[in-house]
DNA sequence: ACTCAGGCTACGA
DNA sequence: TCGTAGCCTGAG
């Protein structure tokens, strides 16, 4: 396969704007365009016209299952917009499809994520890649876990990532001696899946949740953050409906985004003591 | 200068 | 089993 060439998908009212930048990931840039991003071990170039997305730079079967084509986000969308928070949080950007990463970027990625903020954490993450990743064509691929066999946290220094070092050193552990297991993270019940990467020091059942939704496309894997906590307070003190449990992680980034993104909590900063 | 960020661990009650 | 101080670092 030339992966020089052009591939074309139809992706009904995608947004590469809003998918890359709802804070699901960390390595897509505005460039020329478009955005450049690295899929797997390939650079990648993405522009969107209208419903198509064209793509050079990575073969058809894996940007398919990076855009998690299989899912159908017109019906999923229709499912969510019968309750009338979803309808506001999906129409303000109505763009987002949750990315399907690789676990292990995934998964340390939100690591680094913990008491950080997306600037900061889109810094680490590329000078993790410049270190330890392999040329992708301009830029590096994201390190794969035999590349770090051997890593320890002072080796980690150059990254700034302060405490969280000891964290990356632990997981890249697991993964190198191939302790944790992709396909039962797929299969699992939630919490089992859970229990697994949480053995991992600094993974807490929200960065789990993280990795399983982005990385092992759980999508009934429902990460809560301080902004979807608030969502839920506000708006769901009874959580969300039963119908909507099995999609709970991709309704999870149409909350968060609006939570962040709509303006609707800025108030409420000042108003404390 | 100072707060706070997409949590977690460790420790105390 | 609860609740919470402290943590590296740097952006705002």
């Amino acid at each position: 396969m030339d992966l020089s060439d052009v591939i074309e998908l139809r992706l009904p009212g995608f947004s590469a704007e809003d998918t890359f930048f709802c804070g699901q990931c960390f390595r897509w840039r505005r460039a020329d365009g478009g955005y450049d991003g690295v899929i797997g071990a390939n650079r990648v170039f993405v522009r969107v016209c209208g419903d198509t997305l064209t793509a050079e730079g990575c073969g058809e079967e894996q940007l398919r299952e990076y855009f998690d084509l299989g899912t159908d986000y017109t019906a999923l969308q229709a499912l969510f917009c019968r309750d009338e928070t979803l309808r506001r949080a999906v129409s303000f950007a109505p763009g987002i499809r949750v990315l399907r990463q690789p676990l292990f970027e995934a998964l340390v990625t939100f690591i680094l994520s913990q008491n950080n903020n997306i600037p900061r954490i889109a810094g680490i993450v590329e000078r993790f890649c410049g270190c330890f990743g392999e040329d992708a064509g301009g830029r590096r691929a994201f390190p794969t876990p035999c590349a770090l066999s051997g890593i320890a946290e002072q080796d980690l220094a150059p990254l700034r990532c302060g405490f969280r070092a000891g964290y990356l050193a632990d997981a890249f552990g697991y993964f190198c001696r191939g302790e944790i297991d992709e396909q039962a993270l797929r299969r699992l019940p939630l919490d089992e899946a859970r229990a697994q990467l949480m053995r991992i020091r600094g993974v807490g059942p929200k960065v789990a949740d993280c990795a399983l939704l982005f990385g092992a496309g759980r999508h009934d894997a429902f990460p809560q953050d301080v902004w979807v906590r608030r969502m839920m307070q506000t708006f769901y003190p009874r959580g969300l409906p039963d119908d909507i449990l099995p999609y709970a992680g991709i309704a999870q980034q149409y909350l968060f985004h609006y939570a962040r993104s709509s303006g609707f909590f800025a108030a409420a900063k000042g108003a404390r003591s």
